[in-house]
RNA sequence: CGGGGCGUAGCGCAGCCCGGUAGCGCGCCUGCUUUGGGAGCAGGAUGUCGGAGGUUCAAAUCCUCUCGCCCCGACCA
C-alpha cells in the first residue's frame, strides 16, 4: 500500500482530548477518529489492526468448532422483558422505538437474542452441543466513557454462546473455551494472565477474566507469584488469618475526645496509633431500606460485591450524611457498633482476631478506645466481606498475594440454565424428557484488546507493534529522491509484496525526518530506508521497530530476512 | 448523578480577571532554495470566539440559560 494512496492522518502534537497512551497513540497514528463520547471511526490503519485480532479470534473459534454466526444490533424489547433485562439492565441498555412506537435496544449483548434462536430451532439432543459466536459491534450507554477503545459505548466485541446438555458437557466446553482464549491472547503477542473472577449478577459456576497486564489498567489483580491462583480483587477470597498475636486481655472501654478526627488517617494520627488498631464502622442502605452496619478493619477495604453476594441482593449503597446521622445520632466519620441498634451488623474476620481496638462513639468529635466484640456489642455476622490486597496469604501456597493492574480484554462465564429457563432453551434427550440446556458465554473485546496490545508495547516515540497484529509489516522509507533510490525502492516493494509480506511504502514527497517520525509512530516492525547515502555502499538500512538501531543490509538480502523474521513470530504464510 | 476543568482557524494553545483592532505555533496553498531524524526564506488563505438570550454606545471578555467534551468519583452482563 501506498502512504499517498492511504487515508493515514497523523497527528504532530498531542491531541488534547486522550490522556492515556493507547488513546493517544491511536489518534496520533491516525487509526481512529471521535465521533461523539465513546464512539469512534476506524480509519484504515486501525481497522487492519482490527480485522488482524478478529482473524486470530476467527481462527481459534473455528478450531474448537465454534460457528460463526451475525445476529442483529438492534433486538425488540420482548426479548429482554422475558429475561427481565429490560428493567434490570437499567441506563445502560440503549432503548429506541420504531415508527410504530414499538420499543427496540441497540444490543449490549447478546444472551436472549441467540437462546431465543437456539429455543426455536433446536429440539433434540443430537444436536448438541452448539457453540455460536459472532464479531460485532455492541451498544452500552456508559456512564463515563474513557480511554479511547478501551472503554467505549460503542464497541467491537466478538461474543460466543454454548450450549450443552448438562453441566459436565458444558465444563467441557467452557475449558475448551478457556484454552483456546490462552491461544488467542498468546498469538497477540500480549502478556496476560487469566484471573479467577466474579460472577456477578449473571451467576454461574465458574467465571475468568483474561487481563493484560498493563499499569494503567482499570480492573486490580491478586496473584500468588508461587503458584497459578490469580483473582480479581473483586472476587479474591481472604483467607481468614488466626489470632497470631497474643491476646491482650480485655481492657476496659473508655470514650476519648478525637475532635475533627473523621476518617482513620485522622483518627490514628490523634490517638498515636496504626490504622490495624482501629475498626470502620460502615453504614449501606439496600433496596428494601434496610440498612446494615459492616466492620472492616481500619487498613482494609470493605468489598461491597462480597457483601452484597452474601444478603443476596444486587444493590447496596453506602448511607448518605442524612442517613447517617438518623442512625447514630452522629455525623459522618464517628459511627459505631456500641449502641447502634435495629440493624445487622456484619464484620469481616479480620475483626473478629482483635481485641481493645477502637471504633466511633456515635456522637461527634468522640471515639472509643478499648472495645471489644462480645462484651460491648454484638456481632450478627463474620464472614470474608473485605477486599484482598497485597500481603494478605494466598488461599494455594504459604506465600503473601502481590497485586498487578490489568485491562479486561476477555471473560469467559458458565452460565448454566439461567436463560435457558426463563426463556424455555429446552431440547428432549434420548428418554424423550425435557431439559433446559446448560449455557456458557464468552466475551472479548477486539478494540480494548488493540489498546490493550499498544499500553504493552510503545516507546516515547510511538506504537510497537507485536507482529501478528501490526497494520504492515514493512515500512519502505524512500528517504533521498534520485533516480537509483526510486528503481530500488520499486523494485523491494513488489518483491516483498509477492512473497506476502504486508508493505507500507512511504512515497509523500516529505523530508526523512518527517517519514521517520511517522513510520515510528505507526509502529511497523520493519522499517527499511532507501537512500543514496546507503546504495553508494550498496546496501540499505534496516530498522526493527523494537530493538531501535538502523542496520545496512543488501538489498537482495531484504525479502528473505524478513520472511524469515516473521515466520518465527506468526504461521506463516 | 456528585466534584473539578475546558469549548477561540484543520490541530495545539494565548487573549477573558480589567469590555473597544481576534492572535501565536504547527498544518494548509504558491514560489524559490533545501533534502538520512518533524527544513529555510518570501508571499497567501482560513474564524457564526460551542449555541441562545440579556447587560452595554460597544461582548470572545460581564450575567443567565443551554449543548458538547475532558478529568476524578459512584457504576460496569
Amino acid at each position: 500500500m501506498r502512504t499517498t494512496h492511504m487515508f493515514i492522518p497523523t497527528l504532530r502534537e498531542d491531541p488534547g482530548e486522550a490522556e492515556v497512551i493507547s488513546h493517544r497513540l491511536m489518534l496520533r497514528s491516525g487509526m481512529i477518529r471521535k465521533v461523539a463520547a465513546g464512539i469512534y471511526s476506524y480509519l484504515p490503519l486501525g481497522l487492519r489492526v482490527i480485522r488482524k485480532v478478529e482473524q486470530i479470534i476467527r481462527e481459534e473459534m473455528n478450531r474448537i468448532g465454534a460457528q460463526e454466526v451475525l445476529l442483529p444490533v438492534l433486538s425488540p424489547a420482548e426479548l429482554w422483558q422475558e429475561t427481565e433485562r429490560w428493567d434490570f439492565y437499567g441506563k445502560e441498555l440503549i432503548r429506541c422505538q420504531d415508527r410504530h412506537d414499538r420499543d427496540f435496544c441497540l444490543g449490549p449483548t447478546h444472551e436472549e437474542v441467540v437462546t431465543d434462536l437456539f429455543r426455536r430451532e433446536v429440539r433434540s439432543y443430537r444436536q448438541l452441543p452448539v457453540t455460536l459466536y459472532q464479531i460485532q459491534t455492541k451498544f452500552r450507554d456508559e456512564i463515563r466513557p474513557r480511554f479511547g477503545l478501551m472503554r467505549g459505548r460503542e464497541f467491537i466485541m466478538k461474543d460466543a454462546y454454548s450450549f450443552d446438555q448438562n453441566e459436565g458437557e458444558a465444563q467441557k466446553n467452557y475449558q475448551a473455551m478457556y484454552e483456546a482464549y490462552h491461544r488467542i491472547f498468546t498469538r497477540t503477542g500480549l502478556q496476560f494472565r487469566a484471573v479467577e473472577a466474579d460472577t456477578g449478577l449473571i451467576g454461574g459456576t465458574s467465571s475468568h477474566e483474561f487481563m493484560v497486564l498493563a499499569n494503567t489498567g482499570e480492573e486490580l489483580i491478586v496473584f500468588d507469584p508461587e503458584s497459578s491462583y490469580a483473582a480479581n480483587v473483586e472476587r479474591a477470597e481472604v483467607v481468614p488469618v488466626e489470632r497470631s498475636q497474643s491476646i491482650t486481655s480485655p481492657q476496659p472501654l473508655k470514650k476519648v475526645s478525637t475532635p475533627q478526627a473523621k476518617t482513620v488517617t485522622e483518627v490514628c494520627q490523634l490517638l498515636n496509633t496504626t490504622p490495624d488498631r482501629l475498626v470502620k464502622t460502615l453504614l449501606y442502605t439496600t433496596p428494601d431500606n434496610s440498612p446494615i452496619a459492616v466492620l472492616i478493619r481500619g487498613d482494609h477495604q470493605a468489598n461491597e460485591i462480597k457483601i452484597q453476594r452474601h444478603l443476596g441482593i444486587h444493590d447496596l449503597t453506602l448511607a448518605d450524611s442524612e442517613c447517617v446521622r438518623t442512625l447514630t445520632n452522629a455525623p459522618t466519620g464517628f459511627a459505631g457498633p456500641i449502641g447502634l441498634h435495629g440493624l445487622t451488623i456484619l464484620a469481616d474476620h479480620a475483626v473478629g482476631t482483635l481485641s481493645n481496638f477502637i471504633v466511633g462513639a456515635n456522637e461527634a468529635d468522640m471515639h472509643y478506645i478499648n472495645a471489644n466484640a462480645g462484651r460491648d456489642f454484638t456481632i450478627d455476622v463474620t464472614g470474608d466481606f473485605r477486599q484482598a490486597q497485597a500481603g494478605d496469604s494466598s488461599p494455594q501456597s504459604q506465600a503473601k498475594l502481590e497485586t498487578a493492574r490489568g485491562i479486561e480484554v476477555g471473560h469467559v462465564f458458565m452460565l448454566g440454565t439461567k436463560y435457558s429457563e426463563k426463556m424455555g432453551a429446552t431440547y428432549l434427550d434420548s428418554q424423550g424428557a425435557e431439559h433446559n440446556a446448560v449455557m456458557g458465554c464468552y466475551g472479548i473485546g477486539v478494540g480494548r484488546t488493540v489498546a490493550a496490545a499498544i499500553e504493552q508495547n510503545h516507546d516515547d516515540r510511538g506504537i510497537m507493534w507485536p507482529i501478528p497484529i501490526a497494520p504492515f509489516h514493512v515500512h519502505l522509507l524512500p528517504v533521498t529522491n534520485s533516480e537509483r533510490v526510486h528503481e530500488v525502492t520499486q523494485a523491494l516493494y513488489a518483491e516483498l509484496q509477492q512473497a506476502n509480506i504486508e508493505v507500507l511504502l512511504d512515497d509523500r514527497e516529505e523530508r526523512a525526518g518527517v517519514k521517520f517520525n511517522d513510520a515510528d509512530l505507526i509502529g511497523s516492525p520493519f522499517q527499511v530506508v532507501i537512500g543514496d547515502k546507503g546504495l553508494a555502499q550498496g546496501t540499505i538500512d534496516l530498522k526493527e521497530r523494537i530493538r531501535g538501531e538502523k542496520m545496512p543490509i543488501a538489498p537482495s538480502k531484504l525479502t528473505a530476512y524478513v520472511r524469515e523474521k516473521l515466520a518465527r513470530d506468526v504461521n506463516w504464510p
